[in-house]
DNA sequence: TCAGATCGTGACATCGTTGTCAGATGCAAC
DNA sequence: GTTGCATCTGACAACGATGTCACGATCTGA
């Protein structure tokens, strides 16, 4: 800049005035500043502004995903880009992988850069180190999963009635020899899952004791594995309600394998790629990933904005879609 | 920091001194300033640091893709991100969507934000732009389409090879009668596929003057309309070759609304998730984008530590995936 | 003609941090 | 007791920008 100001002849506040387009700055004074920093290519330094400006916005925020790499992150990360964008606020995306060190050193790495806001999947079991980052105004909104330990904005799907729609659904078509293949229950949306599963066949009268519950499954093939064993077993379930994606895609590989993708019920929460090209097509209950993310977004800047209502949790509604494999009658058997 | 150094009763200097682990402080000085840092959650802020370190590194990197909304674009970004990760380098993330205006703001944004290197995927028809920005030492590397009108490091897949490996994969299994579905012509990759898929008809002696290239298809929808288009001709192809993951789907669509997905050969350039569980598998010729995220990002770290070998040309293989589409005959007609 | 308002401009302090440098302290060796 | 050296520490300027303020020039109206 004090280049830029050398070269038009003129002052670095007359430069800062140009480039900020401020008023009162004379019709040719304008001209010369501007040619001057075409010369050099000048490009602002936006944190250097920052500094000083009176707001200290950095124009950035920090968004932690479970990974970058998976369908319904890249839903959620799209959406808030393209609210960010109207706003003319960049994005640092981070991977979280379930791993609770991953989300501390995150969420360092966005405070240190002085994000402007946070939009947070998390997995450590609480956030109460994010209190004196909120009491310093920094908007904070949790995705996909409530914060513990702390009082912030989230933006959720529901997800036990979500779960509870999946069974009702294989409970409606006669099913009574149900299983759940869940993730690893340190995640909060997981235990939700399972808790919706088994509070409707309560409902439903169906004995949850012997019910097969298996839980920790986090990747294609701990899912696969699971779904065979599950099959080896005396009494095979005849529907299988699957609580995550890469869960339900293991069961697919594991029922073809065994040859039982036409003759077992299968509802996964979350929706699968292709889901509905595949044969039977996976019914699913599907979340709303697109949404979440854009209402984690506007309430960030709304927050910006001046937004001091309490912290709220708002529920993006999930919905069944039929495609074929949750419609699969129970076998019957002698 | 000077609420910190006021509290520990030193002064700001050695508070710096403490944070950044600088040696020559009294253990006693040490212990202080790290109680009152937590006393006051005191972040230090990286980009006032910045401002004047000697390095000018901000740790910050920009990436450019095709839309973070999007399989291959998702892995190369989480392979970037871990390579980042490793140096302590958080990632700003960008959606192109094909838009030479949005390729000018994001590179605008990072530049403002004085990333330390960028991993671009472009469109618009030169990047002669960002000479300025080269000579002043900022890598810049290009992925999966390689830069115009500027010299720079290129990471990209083969296509025009890879093409031609499918296109020879079809030909091989006797079609002659094979169609081209495209992207548009102003994406270079887009170009290079068709220019591999024709060179290739050429050297099987195939006339390819009456060859249906269809191009300019640039979501699902198009290229199901194409395709039904391409059926509704009088002689429709054998085999079709289509030149991107969202046609690939729009193909599949559009053959099993015709009923033709069990006698019309297809192979897919690019993967698709869960290819291997339709019916046909689909044939495809898989990029490697992980291996593009992380040769790109290596390469960035290897120019910032002072690699000044000329600009590059990296090319990760793509390799044919046979899953039954692409093993189809041609139809015996009369 | 002159007071007063308005416009255009630059000097200067400042944002939060680090590089430079000089000063203070402690200790060992003479 | 003095010298010399290593260790520890803080004052100060600087990074690139913006906020504040004051100054001179021009304009307006009586």
């Amino acid at each position: 800049m004090r280049h830029v100001a050398a070269l038009a002849g003129v002052g670095v506040k007359t430069v800062s005035r140009v480039i900020n387009g401020e008023p009162n700055v004379s019709a040719t004074t304008i001209a010369k500043v501007m040619a001057a920093a075409r010369t050099l290519d000048y490009q602002p330094d936006l944190h250097a502004g920052n500094l000083r400006r009176a707001d200290g916005r950095t124009r950035t925020l920090g968004l932690l995903v479970g990974s970058v790499d998976n369908p319904f992150a890249g839903a959620v990360h799209r959406a808030v880009e393209d609210v960010a964008l109207q706003h003319g606020v960049a994005v640092f995306a981070s991977s979280l992988d379930d791993d609770p060190d991953r989300e501390q050193e995150a969420v360092d790495a966005f405070l240190r850069r002085r994000v402007d806001g946070l939009i947070l999947t998390t997995v450590s079991e609480s956030q109460a180190y994010l209190a004196p980052e909120l009491r310093r105004g920094t908007p904070v909104v949790f995705v996909d999963r409530e914060p513990a330990g702390i009082t912030s904005d989230a933006v959720v799907s529901d997800n036990a009635d979500g779960a509870a729609l999946a069974t009702r659904h294989l409970l409606e078509r006669g099913h009574r020899r149900l299983a759940h293949l869940g993730d690893r229950p340190v995640i909060q949306t997981a235990r939700e899952r399972r808790r919706g599963f088994l509070e409707e066949l309560g409902r439903a009268g169906v004995a949850t004791r012997d019910v097969p519950v298996v839980e920790g499954l986090h990747d294609e093939e701990s899912a696969r594995a699971a779904t065979i064993a599950l099959f080896d077993s005396p009494n095979p379930p005849t529907a299988i309600f699957s609580a995550q994606n890469l869960v339900t895609i293991g069961v697919i590989r594991a029922l073809r394998e065994l040859g039982r993708h036409h003759d077992t019920a299968l509802v996964g929460f979350d929706d699968v790629p292709l889901g509905d090209l595949l044969d039977p097509g996976v019914t699913v209950v599907a979340q709303d990933p697109q949404g979440i993310g854009r209402a984690a977004a506007e309430r960030i800047f709304a927050r910006l904005d001046g937004d001091h209502s309490p912290a709220a949790r708002t529920i993006v509604p999930t919905r069944l879609i039929d495609r074929g494999s949750g419609e699969i009658p129970p076998r019957q058997e002698g």
